[in-house]
DNA sequence: GTGAAAGCGCTAACAC
DNA sequence: GTGTTAGCGCTTTCAC
């Protein structure tokens, strides 16, 4: 631990034989076999291990992929993490995560420390893009794949779903189960999911032929539960009043859990009072009580074509960006169950 | 992108000026407002991003640190994580999380290639720990911090929770609060915390003075909520005919949330019927329906101290290894209410 | 099959 | 204040 550590001269000189030697030794190149044990006991002996960054200086990679997102902490990054891992580790590179900020200007710094030497490529997966951060990943110089929309006009590879229509999916199975009115609880609306998903919610109010009623709609601080549960507690408040929702579609299982436990906390029933639908399809959605109807947005399928993207980008760097969608679906489960004793 | 990334001595030379000045210059070292202005300049223009690897091999340090989980998908991971990377962060470095299987020599393996190159340090929290992944702890070449119980006699950095208290924990307030019949799901038994928890179960009823009965105890074939349901399955069917248990403690939350899952499912009612406590306190247990009581085991203030320890290895790497524990305690929340009519 | 030597991109003496 | 140069630890021609 004190010592010096050892590298390669040091393996070679207790090996008596050039570094050239030791080296080939080591990575399976040719050599005499009694080299090959020379050495390969003079490094179990000293305790060797190679020093990836000289390594990687030397072949100009470094067999190491990156998967960046916002908030670890949401099952669903878990769940493409997952899936890249596998795909990853199957084309013989390591994956490391970090977490950025939410801030744009962060991930943008985050990429560049990530890009030039730590990772061979990159995949991102971020709530907020702006001009900037499309620019910076455009300019990396390293492959880098997105999950998420881009703005019109980038030219990257990307994997996107349509959340647009998860939400249209949702509203229709909550009116179709014999639900009258709908709020919705969304996330900032400055965030690539949040926009699409509020574009969404109207336009499925709109081809229902429901008139959106504007307190039915409210806005969480991010896309957590505690601020679900806030949001909730807004807009549940706000109905006690003007007349009562039978049903909310969350922009996400953590908001909508979030809402399920506010809604519990001011002694609504779930599904009975007020159904509620999240997005995602999360392990959240499956494990929780009442079982959470959720949109799957395919968050494994997308991790793993993101994954596929970059290595196919790895080996071949100069073809045409590609661009892979995956469909949403709906997962019915308890929470949205028809009201018992259906009131129309 | 598909032109020659750019090095520094493209910028100097597009500046007009030698390499050593441009690097000085693009550090903040001494140089002249005129030579920053020019380099400056050339750098953005050639969108020049400075090689980490290159910098790292000559400055022997990346700034960047590691932690290293077998599953990322347990939320007390995440608070870990978090805690580290809000420390780390204030420290000047970087935080980069990788997923190792549950296997010891997989972690082992990434212990050797994270430590030599991609990272000045290491913070690992291992389900198992064998005598072979201690010695590559010991011998790694940047410091390692671990999370979790050490064999005897390991002189590594430590910081660990007294999780055997912390069943002793769980068991008093069940009995405390009318339950008399306590099951009680673990993890692995060849894990670190599986087996503590083991110990501590054991321990508590024998301070109880209650007969330890074999079909009590159900070992769930992991960590996770999954296997939480399929030993909740096994244990509870056990007692549908050999007499009732009305209570659970499960070895983590995920095994918790699991259990209770799997409990509803058999027509139980939590907590009337079935009390269940589980362990860490996690985000997941304020989140769930009901309520869950847990024992907290400090998650945060480990990932704290873990980072605490690493950074001050860092700047002192002479010293004796550390060794800090933090305390357990009990958050008690619906799952474990009293019984209504306590059949007493 | 093996050794000498060049060089990956960068920083830090060291001279000027 | 700036340029020249050595060298971080490794891989890989290129001769032998």
């Amino acid at each position: 631990m004190s010592s010096p550590r050892p590298t390669l001269v040091a393996v070679a000189e207790l090996a008596g034989v050039s570094i050239a030697s030791a080296s080939r030794a080591l990575n399976g190149m040719t050599a005499s076999p009694r080299t090959v044990e020379r050495v390969r006991r003079a490094a179990r002996e000293l305790n060797y291990i190679p020093d990836a960054t000289a390594r990687s200086l030397k072949l100009g990679h470094t067999l190491q992929l990156a998967f960046a997102v916002d908030d670890v902490g949401n099952p669903v990054y878990v769940e493409m993490m997952r899936a890249i891992e596998s795909v990853v580790s199957a084309g013989g590179y390591r994956l490391q995560v970090s977490s950025t900020g939410a801030d744009t200007s962060e991930t943008a710094d985050l990429v560049r420390s990530l890009s030039r030497g730590y990772a061979d490529g990159l995949i991102i997966s971020p709530l907020r893009i702006d001009d900037a951060l499309v620019k910076e990943l455009t300019q990396a110089p390293v492959p880098v794949v997105v999950i998420g929309k881009l703005p019109e006009g980038a030219s990257l590879d990307t994997v996107m779903t349509d959340s647009r229509a998860g939400v249209g999916l949702a509203v229709k199975h909550l009116l179709g189960s014999g639900r009258r009115r709908i709020g919705f609880i969304n996330g900032p609306l400055d965030t690539t999911p949040g926009k699409s998903r509020s574009e969404g919610f109207d336009e499925a109010m709109l081809a229902n032929g429901i008139e959106r009623i504007a307190g039915d709609v409210e806005i969480a601080a991010d896309f957590t539960s505690e601020a679900g549960t806030e949001a909730a507690r807004e807009l549940l408040g706000r109905h006690l009043d003007s007349g009562p929702l039978d049903a909310v579609v969350a922009a996400n299982d953590l908001l909508a859990v979030g809402t399920i436990h506010e809604a519990l906390r001011c002694g609504l029933r779930v599904p009975e009072d007020l159904a509620v639908v999240g997005m995602d399809d999360t392990s959240l959605a499956e494990l929780f009580n009442p079982g959470l109807t959720s949109v799957s947005l395919g968050s494994a399928e997308r991790g793993r074509e993101a994954a596929r993207l970059l290595l196919e980008r790895l080996t071949e760097p100069g073809r045409g960006a590609s661009r892979v969608v995956v469909d949403p679906f709906l997962v019915v489960r308890g929470s949205s169950a028809p009201a018992h004793g259906g009131d129309l």
